[in-house]
DNA sequence: TGTTCGTATGAGCATGTGTTCATATGTACA
DNA sequence: TGTACATATGAACACATGCTCATACGAACA
């Protein structure tokens, strides 16, 4: 990089880089996008949200089927729940657990989609 | 949890968990998957898989735009191009990035569906 | 109200991750 | 071949993160 800030030594992307520098995201909504993802990103979350594609699922259940504790689960379902990809509602001591939003789902196809090469 | 595996006294969600231990991913689909998601879970990454939204870039081009240093970039750029969302041409002795896959474009419009509440 | 069961939460720890700094690699061109 | 520029890489460090363990909260029910 050069001291103009441009690569070459007379600046020949300029057009490209300010084309960009013009359309970048506002910082607050890149960290949200970030956040969002990096709920994805954690084998155990992932295994979670699976399962609760399937189905609806109280705390326990998830534990005793994907072979997890109790507290790693829901610890886990905290943040899936303040990220606002699963939702809740109480019945009596139990708490069912569901996936919130389509977008979730559109995303976790897309990502099968991606990682099984079409 | 008791000692059956299952909430209620009489584990009276065994359906729910037999049918999800029949069908939860494979190990390595969940390690995939949550790697691919991770990928997406870091605002300089998420900046630059942006930008190369918005048109082809050299490294030097998007450091200067999204001012990031040269080295920052040209790590996370590895870290795309291992995970196979970024691909590459070399001219001369510049380097130009692109976005490698639709499903790339796909879950990030998604995301940004997500974070924009509709 | 005391007990039991389901769930939530805090502290502490081991591991992972992104950045910087320094330096190496690689290409063009005099 | 020597120099300049574009990019890549390794080490080190600061910080984030996910788990376990212990414990707290909350609802039902005797």
């Amino acid at each position: 990089m050069t001291k103009n800030g441009s690569c070459g030594p007379h600046g020949f992307h300029k057009k490209t880089i300010e084309n960009v520098k013009k359309n970048v995201l506002k910082d607050d909504k890149i960290n949200d996008l970030a956040m969002f993802f990096k709920v994805f990103g954690d084998p155990t979350r992932i295994k979670i949200l699976y399962a609760l594609y399937l189905s609806e699922m109280c705390v326990c259940d998830i534990a005793t089927s994907l072979e997890l504790s109790q507290s790693a689960v829901s610890h886990q379902l905290r943040t899936l729940k303040d990220t606002r990809l699963v939702k809740f509602r109480r019945e009596g001591k139990v708490v069912y657990y569901s996936l919130d939003d389509e977008h979730v789902i559109k995303v976790l196809e897309q990502g099968i989609s991606h990682i099984t090469h079409n």
